[in-house]
DNA sequence: AATGTTACCGGAAACGTTACCGGAAAAATT
DNA sequence: AATTTTTCCGGTAACGTTTCCGGTAACATT
């Protein structure tokens, strides 16, 4: 025999009372005698009653449901979706997640999808391959909350929550001249990217601050991605400006620039420095490890998620906050050359 | 002004048609004129009607969306989850994940929710602290679909998708007793959990072979942790036994294993010997190398996703179907000594 | 010309829930 | 004792959709 879960109308008739009746001592709702209540809500437990989500989302037009769209779920973005969950567990409302993998059009999909009435909102981070922004517009119009984090728009005048990417850049960058280090590269990721040419500007910020002339050839340009990494790292070694450090905006780009300064055969830190950024984990294990900026990710997903019910709760999508959190610099083999004066 | 998203009713006030009507032209139907139903969906397309998929899911009893339950999000788990999602994509199911987080309670917590009318089934794959299933007995009492991946409940006689775990501890073994290695230790997971016993079956079977006596001493049963497996390694090479290989049945475990084989200033291979199991990226850069046993991740979740949507659909969950996907050794520096004969 | 058939459409119920409104009985007030 | 207030409950509409059923016109059949 096959079990139909058991509905409020069920509860109704096995105890001759209505279904407003029953509803009504299911919620913490006044009117009712406590009596009643009593009994109702022993029998929903016995008969292991669960309310129908459908039916009370669809009722109430609130789905207590947050939208969760990012470009992957790498080390970082995965534990900001972490934090997002946490977030969201503690305020009652569940997390959909969906990866756009860095597809403009996975991302205007998946935003559609869910619009259909399954979400009450979204937490986005865009991918590195949106440029336009008009699925985004339609949530504005039609007055649909979204907190952005991590990759934001500033365009959209939309509350979010992201890294101090102008002080990450800044720190690494002064790291490496306070090593000694004064012909230094940045691998940057694509030109369209906020957070990237967040990390140029507080990259150029610390030449400047100790005096050392912007060399636009030191900067490359090039996608978030291991291999591109490499071979832009071949390319500088080989270039009359052979860099004496290279800084990455990401740790897979580190990744890649360390492989081929070991295959050109140069001893990190002696004759390169090279510092990441999101000190994944294995960053500390290869030898030389390398040095990194954190970025606390965990609690950017949880202030995202916090951001975003606050402003749920109270309805005020018309002020964008906006909370700026601190990197923290973790140096390593990679880019140690001696200890600060 | 607040526009509210159009409804089917909207449509049919415009058009002075009665919703039934419309709902008609809107699907695939019968009885319907061509020419109303061209009407209907021009002007459907205009206003960017969208139906509302809670209406939708309420009135038929299917939300055309899979709970995916994971322990965590590693590696293995975000290719696997990558995969169901690309199945459930091509089948127009939505996906909805969340981490049990390695708890048995944040598991049966998770259940409950999503079975509250929001998901059609489950995909699952356990926690390692689980060793009840009375919230998995639920569903089927409840005839609720579900397959099992990666972990698997065997009692549960449910579908599953899994790794030869047995061949994948069978050939890693195999390979370090070709390799000149006979007194091979093994990183063993929780005893509960069914991976590690398989592969720990396949490290036996692969002794057995050669000739070689098992030996229980050399048998660590540790947390799937990298810490811990750097103390179990620890004292490994501190017992009088100590072995000249080692086997881990996780990457994570096999880093610990390194660290420690560092700290003690062995090298690999020629010292001892390692193999770990997953075979993540990052494996391949340290130095040595480390070899370690692939599954096809991606592949795993992809046939998991389908095979839930191929019973889903065929509405036969009686009959448990079985896939086993072959593992595929990936042989580096930290177990090469010689070329195979 | 009367009947049967077809093509198309509208009405209404149903999915499970909450919210509003009105009413009856009990309790409190005069 | 008559009135007012309170307490508690049931009826009903609504959320947006599909589906069954019945109805009307036009057409085809004798």
């Amino acid at each position: 025999m096959l079990n139909k879960p058991p509905t409020i109308k069920d509860i109704a008739q096995r105890l001759h009372l209505s279904i407003s009746t029953v509803s009504r001592a299911l919620r913490n709702a006044a009117d009712i005698n406590p009596e009643t209540k009593k009994v109702v809500i022993e029998l929903a437990e016995q008969m292991n009653y669960q309310p129908n989500r459908l039916a009370l989302s669809l009722r109430q037009k609130q789905t207590n449901t947050i939208g969760v769209i990012v470009p992957n779920l790498d080390y970082v973005l995965s534990t900001m979706v972490k934090g997002i969950d946490e977030a969201a567990l503690e305020a009652g409302f569940t997390v959909i997640v969906c990866q756009s993998n860095e597809s403009f059009g996975r991302e205007v999909v998946n935003t559609r999808r869910m619009l259909n009435s399954l979400v009450d909102g979204f937490i986005i981070s865009i991918s590195s391959e949106t440029k336009t922004n008009e699925h985004f517009k339609v949530l504005k119009e039609r007055q649909i909350p979204f907190v952005t984090f991590d990759r934001i728009i500033p365009e959209l005048m939309a509350s979010s929550v992201i890294l101090d990417n102008e002080e990450g850049g800044f720190i690494a960058t002064e790291h490496l001249i306070e090593q000694g280090y004064n012909k230094i590269a940045i691998l940057a990721g694509p030109k369209s990217l906020g957070i990237s040419n967040s990390r140029l500007e507080g990259y150029k910020l610390a030449l400047k601050k100790h005096n050392i002339k912007f060399d636009s050839e030191l900067v490359t340009y090039c996608d978030f991605n291991q291999d591109f990494a490499y071979y832009a790292t071949e390319e500088l070694l080989n270039s009359k400006k052979r860099p004496d450090a290279i800084f990455t905006i990401s740790d897979r780009m580190a990744i890649g620039a360390m492989l081929a300064i070991k295959k050109r055969g140069l001893k990190m830190p002696e004759d390169i420095g090279l510092v990441g950024f999101n000190n994944e984990p294995s960053l500390a294990l290869f030898s030389p490890s390398i040095s990194s900026v954190e970025q606390p990710s965990f609690e950017i997903g949880k202030m995202a998620g916090k951001l975003f019910i606050e402003q749920f709760l109270n309805n005020d999508f018309s002020t964008a906050k906006e909370i700026i959190l601190k990197p923290k610099l973790y140096i390593r083999e990679s880019s140690f050359k001696m200890a600060k004066k």
